[in-house]
RNA sequence: GUCCCCAUCGUCUAGAGGCCUAGGACGCCAGCCUUUCACGUUGGUAACACGGGUUCGAAUCCCGUUGGGGACGCCA
């Protein structure tokens, strides 16, 4: 049977990395088998979820390039069934109503924990008279979970992992205004969407034990269990939607591509040999989730930027050149005219060698977008001194005549600074000043690369307003 | 407090008793390439948490210690 798989993010927040990784894992898993991978959004907290969490996770699946199959179900939607299915337990005595108020559940709590007792509810209306019901309590709905055994999981990634029934007390699985709760709606759409894989956070494993009790109490086939380790912090603690830049958006507007990402994250927690740079479709045929370790992995920014400049240097220089137009309208600025992008794509193979994130890409192709006057960095005008001026200048005559393909210009350069100077000066000595005075910056893509690219008038204009205006010493 | 899980270079990992004087990648350091920066390339740094077993032999199996993490809501 092709499995199926799910990811079930709540609107509370945005899609955070960890989520990212845990729809990457069931999507993958899906894939991998010929299986079915499909969404489903947990907007059961109605003063939680809102539509702008809604739509930043679609769209965050959408960005990632984490297609789903299937409509989109929205749990709010199937709480009448979630309703029918505890009614149905309670019908048949598997479940039962419970009138303890929250300072009756406080209490309990604190007193199980001063006794050393495992904390929660005592079960005081499980074999309770419905008669002693106090008038105008409204109660909320209990499973009467088995005391006496254990639940035993075999989890696709922890093993096989047991705990005491004891351990367990009556969940609620219907609130007392008639709301289903998670831990039961979980379970009855889980089963409805024919989910074969449950693929989650580490942090449910403890659910996943109660979740199986209620299943064997339906009499419905309990899921496989994968509970894969949360991705931690940088500094060891584990990362919360809280720690600054994590949504999934955040990643994008810092210019890291949605394949290099999903390389990051994939090998995070999983691996196959020596291979680092992961296709998707190898990643597709590798993966399986019995693969993935058992130990939480912390994020290492400083891997993610290689791997994203490895992909970036991948990309078409067209698509780079419009991802960078998308970033710039993002920010209400006009998009390129025709000579920007036509130095773009000339000046986009060596611009992308040299840049880790899209930012950084943006910040270098600024040589090609700029009009003079240009400014100047510190140490670019420290490149330029009098004599630096001086050398330029005398170069500047040459460059009226010159060719102006790279390799003449290089040419040129190298005959004034080697033949013409006196004394003779090594390349370097001409080239550094020219680069200053042509960006404005003592880093650059190959400057008569940069030449060529920008055409003589815009150069020579720019070595004149360089030549005329500036006192840079 | 109760229960559960984890433990190989700084980080991500390979390793399923001898192939391990522990491999790869990122980072870091150095060399080469070079008009700058990068790319590329060559080399280097660096780990089996600790203590007991089991075994002819343990990073790999068992137990304990320590250290981390997670779960214990009418949140999801």
């Amino acid at each position: 049977m092709a499995p199926v798989t799910r990811f079930a993010p709540s609107p509370t927040g945005f899609l955070h990395i960890g989520g990212a990784r845990t729809a990457l894992f069931n999507r993958l898993f899906a894939r991998h088998h010929g299986g079915v991978f499909r969404l489903r959004i947990e907007d059961t907290d109605k003063q939680r979820s809102t539509p702008e969490a809604i739509e930043a996770i679609l769209e965050g699946m959408r960005w990632l390039g984490l297609d789903w199959d299937d409509e989109v179900v929205f749990q709010s939607a199937r709480a009448e069934r979630h309703r029918e299915v505890a009614l149905e337990l309670l019908e048949a005595g598997k479940a039962y109503r419970c009138y303890a108020t929250p300072e009756e559940l406080k209490e309990m709590r604190e007193r199980a924990r001063a006794e050393g007792r495992p904390p929660g509810y005592d079960g005081r209306w499980r074999d309770r008279d419905p008669a002693d019901a106090p008038e105008g309590v409204p109660p909320v709905i209990r499973f009467k979970a088995p005391r006496e055994g254990e639940q035993v999981i075999e989890d696709l990634v922890q093993g096989q992992v047991t705990v005491a029934n004891r351990q367990l007390d009556d969940m609620i699985i219907l609130r007392s205004d008639g709301s289903p709760t998670y831990m039961h709606s979980v379970v009855v759409d889980d089963h409805d969407m024919g989910i074969t894989h449950v693929i989650r956070g580490d942090d449910h494993l403890t659910n996943a034990f109660r979740q199986r009790q209620l299943y064997e109490a339906m009499g419905w086939p309990v899921p496989a269990f994968a509970h894969i380790p949360l991705i931690h912090g940088a500094d060891g603690a584990k990362m919360s939607k809280r720690h600054g830049a994590l949504a999934i958006g955040a990643y994008r507007d810092e210019g890291y591509l949605p394949e290099a990402l999903r390389n990051y994250l994939l090998r995070l927690g999983w691996g196959h040999g020596d291979e680092e740079i992961i296709s998707d479709a190898q990643a597709v045929e590798w993966f399986d989730v019995g693969d993935v370790g058992k130990n939480p992995a912390r994020f290492d920014f400083a891997k993610l930027d290689n791997l994203n400049a490895h992909y970036l240097r991948q990309r078409d220089d067209e698509s780079l050149t419009a991802l960078l137009e998308v970033r710039r309208t993002a920010r209400g600025e006009s998009g390129f005219t025709e000579l920007q992008v036509e130095r773009l794509l000339a000046g986009m193979a060596s611009l992308k060698q040299r840049a880790k994130r899209l930012d950084d890409l943006e910040s270098a192709a600024e040589v090609y977008l700029v009009d003079p006057p240009i400014a100047y960095s510190d140490q670019a005008k420290k490149l330029l001194t009098p004599d630096a001026l001086s050398h330029l200048a005398g170069l500047r005559a040459l460059l009226e005549a010159s060719g102006w393909e790279r390799e003449e210009l290089e040419a040129t350069t190298r005959q004034f600074a080697e033949e013409i100077s006196d004394p003779p000066l090594k390349l370097g000595k001409v080239a550094q000043p020219l680069r200053a005075a042509i960006t404005g910056s003592k880093v650059s893509p190959p400057i008569f690369e940069v030449m060529e690219i920008l055409g003589r008038k815009s150069c020579l204009e720019r070595l004149d307003s360089c030549l005329n205006g500036a006192n840079f010493s």
